[in-house]
RNA sequence: CGGGGCGUAGCGCAGCCCGGUAGCGCACCUGCUUUGGGAGCAGGGGGUCCCAGGUUCGAAUCCUGGUGCCCCGACCA
């Protein structure tokens, strides 16, 4: 047994790392913080990355491009903004350098002193100053407005800590940014893409969410309104999978971004940006996977049906393989073929399990007297036998089987650690005991929920948008409230 | 930036206390036999023992100083 996985009891965070590993979605990579995103791991970002350009495509948005580097001073001119990133940006201070040393063990390159940047540069943590210094430019009327723009891109945001895709200091996203002549389509903007966010979540990656609205604690340095979606992992912490911003007047006003409205009168512009980025890999991971390896929804598995011939791989095999895989690949799903004899087929099991191809069909000779295939799913890890001629047909509904009993195994699980608690002790005991999202009332002020992170580690996840109406009293203060917010650990 | 741990073959580790020609498992290469759940046998290749000083006839091992990584905290998508 070469490939070991640690167990989810024994060490959550090293079966997340083993997975990682394992599973060939990514290396640690020589720059602290930094990894390299391996084939697999990338074509499930490529997977993700193309739903959900194809949805922001839908919903009008066109994609463009700015610059990685930000001048300095663009970052100060949002002051909350500022405060925010200031923390954690790295920063380029020189444009060159130059060798020293004589032989060959001495000489090293160095910053060349003489080449100091008279403004240095910002790594983008975040694109917002550098689009809205452009946008300037580019609206004059109300007739230049809605501007609904999109860019993929990497940002750096230099973390104390890092996990690889959960959080890095290099990552790939996409952040939108639109803009907007009046608060009312801002906002409703913001609302949209966090339907499509959510929306993306459920259906692609069989992710449940819970939508809804951060707390000023937790809102984006520069927004007025933060909407998120929030999932469930499978150690009971919340992971913050996407985030959607109303930013009101407030980059407009920090870079003189101003139109002419009907009534002939300047006005600042009205604005919103959005993002996701490689964290949902990570939450995809510990979303479905389990003490095998990695579990991925077949909309997001770049193999979605791997075929092994058993025993070895002979002419006979070979064509009834490519036969089958003909079929499917008629129906759109993705396939792939191990005619390779170097492995056993015991080894290509555990291997197309740890990396988490949903559907493992296999081929011998007495399956091929008998007209059937196995049909081995990744999900339970059951097999059955189907005959042959029925086989596409029935993997193709079998995909669409696994991609919505994962969904709903996910949701079960995060419905089951959603809970309700009204006391203090309760709550720190749910909290130990169970994890998980507690429901629970909070008066409303920054300062209990600070209190209640400090003595807890728990944060303010959301105030679901859904959140009824109902009087109570704050779990910390006493003091009444009127709505439950959703508490949790979170990554 | 605080507290702890670790740097020895691609990966995981032993050896270090008690100094004496660097080892194990996996992976890799060659050959044969195997192939319905991580194959077996035989042969083989691979090392600045994190770096720099020091002690010593001799250092992976002892001493000093660096440095890198991991874990736990403070910060965060």
């Amino acid at each position: 047994m070469a490939k070991e996985i640690t167990s989810r009891t024994e060490d959550y965070s090293q079966w997340y790392l083993d997975i990682v590993h394992k599973a060939r979605l990514a290396d640690n990579s020589p720059v602290r913080g930094c990894m390299v995103i391996k084939p697999h791991g990338f074509a499930i970002w490529e997977l993700m990355r193309d739903a959900l350009d194809g949805m922001f495509k839908a919903t009008g948005h066109v994609n463009a491009y700015f610059p990685l580097f930000i001048p300095k001073s663009f970052l100060s001119k949002e002051a909350k903004h500022v405060e925010g990133f200031a923390q954690e940006c790295a920063v380029v201070t020189h444009y060159r350098l130059k060798t020293v040393g004589d032989t060959a063990e001495t000489r090293q390159v160095v910053v060349d002193p003489e080449a100091k940047l008279e403004e240095e540069l910002i790594v983008r943590p975040t694109s917002e100053t550098i689009i809205w210094n452009t946008y300037r430019d580019w609206i004059q009327s109300y007739r230049d407005l809605p501007i609904l723009l999109n860019q993929w891109a990497n940002v750096v945001r230099w973390e104390m800590r890092t996990r690889p895709f959960l959080r890095t200091a290099e990552f790939l996203w996409q952040e939108g940014h639109t803009a907007h002549s009046s608060a009312n389509e801002a906002m409703e903007e913001a609302r949209k893409m966090l339907e499509v966010y959510a929306t993306f979540a459920e259906e692609y990656m069989a992710m449940p969410v819970i939508k809804g609205v951060k707390t000023e604690n937790e809102r984006f340095a520069g927004a007025d309104e933060t909407f998120c979606i929030e999932a469930l992992m499978q150690d009971g912490k919340a992971l913050q999978a996407g985030t959607s911003h109303f930013l009101g007047q407030n980059f407009a006003k920090a870079f003189d971004v101003t139109f002419l409205n009907k009534e002939n009168q300047q006005e600042y512009v009205w604005a919103t940006s959005w993002g996701v980025s490689t964290r949902l890999v990570g939450g995809l991971i510990m979303t479905h996977s389990d003490d095998d390896g990695l579990v991925l929804p077949p909309k997001l598995a770049p193999i979605q049906v791997v075929i092994v011939p058993i025993p070895k791989p002979g002419p006979e095999l070979e064509a009834a393989s490519e036969k089958i895989a003909q079929a499917l690949r008629a129906r759109g799903i993705r396939v792939k073929v191990d005619n390779d004899d170097q492995n056993r087929p015991g080894f290509k099991f555990a291997e197309y399990e740890m990396i988490g191809v949903p559907v493992r069909l296999g081929l011998g000779m007495r399956d091929l007297e008998a007209g059937q295939v196995e049909v081995a799913r990744r999900d339970t890890k059951t097999k059955e036998n189907v005959p042959l001629e029925k086989i596409d047909q029935h993997v193709f509904e079998l995909l669409e089987e696994i991609q919505k009993n994962l969904f709903e195994r996910a949701r079960a699980y995060r419905d089951a650690h959603i809970t309700r608690v009204d006391h203090w002790d309760a709550f720190e005991q749910t909290l130990e005991e169970k994890g998980g999202f507690i429901s629970a009332h909070w008066d409303g002020t920054t300062e209990t929920e600070k209190e209640i992170k400090e003595r807890t580690k728990a944060t303010i996840r959301c105030i679901p948008l859904d959140a009824e109406e109902e009087e109570g009293v704050c779990i910390l203060s006493g003091k009444p409230s009127r709505r439950r917010v959703l508490f949790a650990r979170a990554y």
